[in-house]
DNA sequence: ACGTCCGGGACATCCCGTTACT
DNA sequence: AGTAACGGGATGTCCCGGACGT
């Protein structure tokens, strides 16, 4: 199979969209002719890209959302000091929500929210995204630990689990309050409970 | 306009179907075919008892929603130790938790995730829900610190916030993952918060 | 359930419009706005009468097919001489065939045709068709048997079988052929097969 | 043009397909892609050897189609004896005649069925087939008639339309009743014919 | 000689809301 | 207070054919 670029590009174009009008519509609600719409192709040329509609949302599933979440936690994945890292990518992402994001929320849990009780694809490969997020992060967190960054009786992987919850939910709420304030202090609850991870004696 | 009985009765059961229905599948899937097929009624009954499918969805939002919300949480607002009693509101939470209720999620995030973005007549009404839960926690923490039972240094507010984040985060979570252990992990975090919360020296 | 006369009009108007657009295009080439179209209704209609097309097709062999093989055939069925009877019938249906007629065939074979190899549902409703009009004739011919008109050595089911297939194989290859001189050339055949069938001694 | 081993070899394998596609669904309802599946080829390669859909089936018909009933009926048309040969045709058709073939049917009848209200092109390649079968069919009996085979009263060109009618109709009817009983019911009817035609002399 | 990519169009389904009626 | 009938519209799917490369 040759992939020249222009197919490539066609392909890529499709994904963009629809990401596009997923995050803004849900997977049902997304309009394949809306996407056609706010690209320039047709029919024909998405139905041979994707097998149908359900083809096309798990490609952005596992072409759009899954690398978004990794970059957006690699900082902390792959830090020396997982705690300052996960801090880190709170505030960037913090610092980086407008009122249009605040109310789009996240994708992710806008897909797994929706689709997860309707599609087990989707839900295998939301999950999928969610454990490798998870692992990741304890095992920074564990690495930290053996470091003597965090308190030695943490135990990372729920540690990951609550950080993540957390993050969900305060991303969830704020899709409906709208409000930063309610998203920073949430967030901020998360921040003390790094913290409170830390060691008490910083290492050497 | 007078309210017979039967007409109340009608009323209830479109409520009750459609609370059901958009449960199962969102508002906007939730089709009134369903619903009416449900009950034994027909269009003419729901559009004399409701302007419009947008009317029997903020109509369910603030009579079927709002009070299941209320309920669930009266104990803990209500309490004496609000934090013994929200620990408990959470543990009764988790033991009602079977394989169904964990796909279908909270009706509340699931409309706030789905119509918040759309309608600003159900975010506006779901706003006001989580607003009345999260100031009648608050009030309750603070009824408790002034008794004693919180750290004085705890901000009531922001607490509640936190507190509701992690519990719509973790059912949030769950829907995906359907893992109870997950969950319970979730949970457990929370839980451990609000023992943090607890006064060094129990009051006499 | 009312059935006032407007509803009953409506749905006996797209029967009708139905069967001729099955009987021209076949079933799966009907199309559904042909169909409205040429009635003066819409889809809502349809789809209140009807739970789809499979559903409207299914009442079209019901309603149009199997009462209009059952009028046709009635006077050889009821007959007191049963073969002078059927010799009528089909010098009857031949003066009926113009080249229409005759091109568009009968609309009883093209649906076995079409729809007997993928649909169970349309294969059992045309057969009860069939068999009922077996079953008649052969019921006619053994009553003629039994009065001394047939051949008492002739099998009658055999006899109506052999009928049935002759007259639908004569119209399926003039769907083809067109020549009205080779439909009566078949036909003749088949007629003195039934004269074939006359007692030697005429009964007193 | 160069026809060389390879292109015939594709030709031949969409030939083939498109038989078996249409068979099955007819032509209509024969979908270019599933053909192409079903082969490993694409478009380009259909589009090189046809000028269209159409002219695939029209190539289906003329080389597919016709040697198929030419083979079939050749021995009846070749025989010394038409009528021998001809009551072996019908067995060795009907001991091939398994569940499936049955529910297909005849690929020249239901071709016909389908495509000669619809199409010319079809029409006249169709109805070549069928002249040329009762061309010979009816050669074949006037020679055995001129041998004293049959009887000298018996028009051999409509007792060639009347076999072939009757066999297409049984055909015809046992794709929806699928009861083999009744194919070799209708069937001995016509070799109970063909016997008919034997003259009363045996020649020397 | 044949593969890839894509345009444009048709179709069955389903859904919400209204009208006339009782 | 409630029913049956119906209008009008949007959507996912699929399909044929052609442009272009190689």
């Amino acid at each position: 199979m040759t992939l020249n670029a222009a197919s490539s590009n066609t392909r890529q174009q499709l994904l963009d969209a629809a990401f596009a009008e997923i995050h803004r519509h849900g997977f049902r609600a997304a309009s394949l002719d809306a996407i056609l719409g706010s690209t320039a192709l047709t029919k024909g040329a998405l139905y041979h890209h994707f097998r149908n509609k359900q083809g096309l949302g798990y490609a952005v599933v596992e072409e759009r959302i899954a690398p978004w979440i990794e970059a957006q936690w690699r900082p902390a994945v792959a830090a020396d000091n997982p705690i300052d890292a996960a801090i880190e990518v709170i505030h960037s992402s913090l610092s980086e929500a407008d009122d249009e994001t605040l109310a789009l929320g996240c994708p992710l849990c806008n897909l797994m929210q929706e689709m997860s009780p309707l599609d087990e694809g989707f839900r295998t490969r939301l999950l999928a995204i969610v454990e490798h997020w998870r692992n990741g992060l304890a095992a920074a967190l564990l690495a930290g630990q053996q470091r003597g960054l965090l308190r030695s009786n943490a135990d990372t992987h729920a540690c990951a689990t609550f950080i993540i919850n957390g993050v969900q939910g305060c991303i969830c709420m704020a899709k409906c309050t709208r409000d930063p304030a309610l998203l920073h202090q949430g967030m901020a609850g998360l921040i003390q409970f790094l913290e409170s991870l830390r060691s008490a004696t910083e290492p050497s």
